[in-house]
DNA sequence: CACATTGCGAGAGCAGTGCTCTTGTTTTAC
DNA sequence: GTAAAACAAGAGCACTGCTCTCGCAATGTG
């Protein structure tokens, strides 16, 4: 019948689903393993079998999150004619938006205030950069594309010499200019997505959507890619 | 000798005060009223005496910590010469993000995911505005000096509509681009700060200070400033 | 096939949490 | 001077993450 392994693995993923959907509904600072056994019909020291304690389900649910948003921004690039890099760009930030606002748990999670003591281990490193990823990737695009960016002041050398790591992530060279607007960029996205997250935008804007699609389109522009 | 009046504002005070330096150790999930009794040098149930609740500590301490940054963000801008605008826009931002940085925690009381189910009440809006207060009241002098801002796309109807709290908010009416540009520089810089501090620039940038310091001097030559 | 090993769920238990209630004492107000 | 209010202490409840031991069942090996 269903060997040892294979209900091992079918057990981690009923848990980790179930703790899924307890995130969605609680958040992750309510998030209980004793509730998740109980949901799952098992004793509590029984889960500490599948995952070594709460940090350890805590972080696949991060992975899992932050897969979930990659799949997302993923998706929508791909949905998009490669060429319309105007058309990409909003397609990305868009899904970005759409996925923090379905999921404002996870988005809190895994964009919010890290829990205490908890430092994200190297597992989810990979998942964490396909957002960044996919943004880079598009900057390298619209860099071959010739696109002209909005005018900046110049780089000094302590300025250069900080974003190397980010710079050496792109296949192609980036100007000065395009990698610091492309920052900026980023910066605004995800400063827009957590104040309207986390209710700082209350008594300010009215209707987010239409905030945040003006900014993405103002920031389209401030990249060339129109 | 002290009568129980003063006893009481006394102990309030201690409370509270021994709350923040737990606050700023362990963070705010981790913030245990009974470790703060126990430090005060009495029993939990006391506590309950000057606070109905954690949440209710928690929103003091969220208060403060407004306080704190609107201190410091005020007295930055006054700390300069008032008819350099973008001096006073760097002297508030930098603000900003070295109070941040000083206080991680207490940023992201304030700033991060916000504790599951609590609702910030109406005693913390005033204290919370006096950063945005400093930026509008900013944005408000860039227009009455005729700054010429990056250029931006005309804001429709429905977004025009969606920004008229944050207008409302401002003694001089702003100019569409204006408001446009000032709103995405306060994304840009919280966003900023948000992604630093919380973790997700480690693997992109070296010098976070360095390139601070160079988006903000791109949003004031953005915002017309200079 | 028989046996030893291993994996597993259940249960008890520990130390900690927020919070409530009662009890005796001290300070205030009438 | 006495009734009322405020207070600190303690016990207790329900909950948490986590550990340990106990039997039972599945597995791999002689």
């Amino acid at each position: 019948m269903t060997s040892r392994a294979e209900n091992r693995i079918e057990q981690t993923r009923t848990i980790q689903a179930t703790g899924r959907r307890h995130l969605a509904e609680v958040g992750p600072a309510a998030l209980s393993l004793r509730a998740i056994a109980r949901d799952v019909g098992v004793v509590s020291s029984a889960v500490y079998r599948y995952f070594p304690s709460r940090d350890d389900l805590l972080t696949a649910l991060i992975v899992e999150s932050y897969d979930e948003l990659g799949d997302a921004v993923e998706a929508a690039d791909a949905a998009t004619d490669p060429a319309d890099l105007a058309g990409r760009f909003r397609a990305l930030c868009h899904a970005i938006h759409d996925w923090a606002r379905t999921n404002p748990h996870e988005y809190a999670l895994v964009y919010g205030s890290p829990v205490p003591g908890y430092a994200a281990p190297d597992t989810t490193v990979t998942s964490a950069g396909r957002v960044t990823g996919a943004f880079l990737r598009l900057a390298a695009a619209s860099e071959t594309a010739g696109a002209t960016v909005a005018a900046t002041r110049p780089l000094t050398e302590a300025e250069r010499a900080a974003l190397e790591p980010v710079r050496a992530a792109v296949a192609v060279p980036l100007s000065d200019v395009r990698l610091l607007r492309w920052l900026m960029a980023w910066h605004t996205v995800f400063g827009h997505v957590s104040l309207e997250l986390f209710g700082h935008m209350h008594r300010g804007v009215l209707d987010y959507d239409a905030h945040f699609s003006q900014v993405v389109d103002q920031l389209a522009a401030d990249l060339g890619l129109d």
